[in-house]
DNA sequence: ATAATACCCTACTAGTTCTATAGGAGTAAA
DNA sequence: TTTACTCCTATAGAACTAGTAGGGTATTAT
């Protein structure tokens, strides 16, 4: 499952790759455009900041703003960012990777490769999307 | 990520998968080989053979067995057992659709897209999966 | 200056899900 | 009748989710 907090961040980033001009838009602004729970949204757009997605500007007038193109903005980051890992499980993680207490021989697990597959698939369609693909 | 339950789950169906014969496992048995919890297990197993995957036999010399053929058996089934909708979002799930709160239309909402493309490529994967590959 | 605006940051909480665990009832074979 | 199993319900601690609360700090307009 997709969390809010992925699914509000992604509907955040596009709104704010719409803007014409790459002027601050406030909290409020887009928590209302985009029915979102103004504290809850605040915190996920902090998060955002802090990876280095956005900017800010404070006090009146003041607001958050892509630091990049849409263009140069990969689904990939924005995930890993917001949602954690893109592996279902971390022993197929690339950036994550985690030892599985219970198998004893990551080749011979039915799971692993499974997973694997998946992971790669997904990966691939969030490696050729970028946010501007999302605003169309 | 990847539930416990759905892991083990996975890793107990193949095992059954390996058997030459049909004869039932025990839960012990299964537990033991996989390096899972006992009674975690059981839960799972009991829920595998409610949804149609397994039967069971009781008393002594009795355990779990497969019903099908592990050809026959797909990872979509196995999934939406274990772990549930395959879709991220309610709004892209074949077979637990549910409206978004907080989306006045699906066609304009930039996560809905690249949630079907991810429903999309895992779909296809685990459809084209059945137990008897994880086996190999 | 100062008031208004808006981000910054920490802490907290109710509810849910996850990962089991406990214990007993029922069933079949030896 | 003992042993070896499954069947089923209930429970519990830990972690996570989806917020909420409230004050602090920086910036700008007047």
């Amino acid at each position: 499952m997709l969390s809010k907090k992925t699914k509000y961040g992604i509907k955040a980033l596009t709104y704010l790759a719409k803007q014409e001009q790459n002027t601050p838009v406030s909290i409020a602004t887009i928590s209302k455009s985009e029915n979102i729970s103004l504290k809850f949204l605040e915190s996920i757009l902090l998060t955002l900041r802090k990876s280095g997605l956005l900017g800010s500007k404070k006090g009146k007038g003041g607001g958050y703003y892509l630091l990049k193109d849409p263009k140069d903005v990969k689904m990939t980051t924005v995930m890993r960012v917001l949602e954690g890992p893109i592996a279902m499980v971390p022993c197929v993680s690339l950036n994550y990777y985690e030892k599985c207490d219970d198998c004893p021989d990551e080749a011979e697990c039915a799971v692993h490769h499974l997973m694997i597959q998946i992971r790669d698939s997904n990966l691939k369609i969030y490696g050729e999307t970028s946010l501007s693909d999302l605003v169309n």
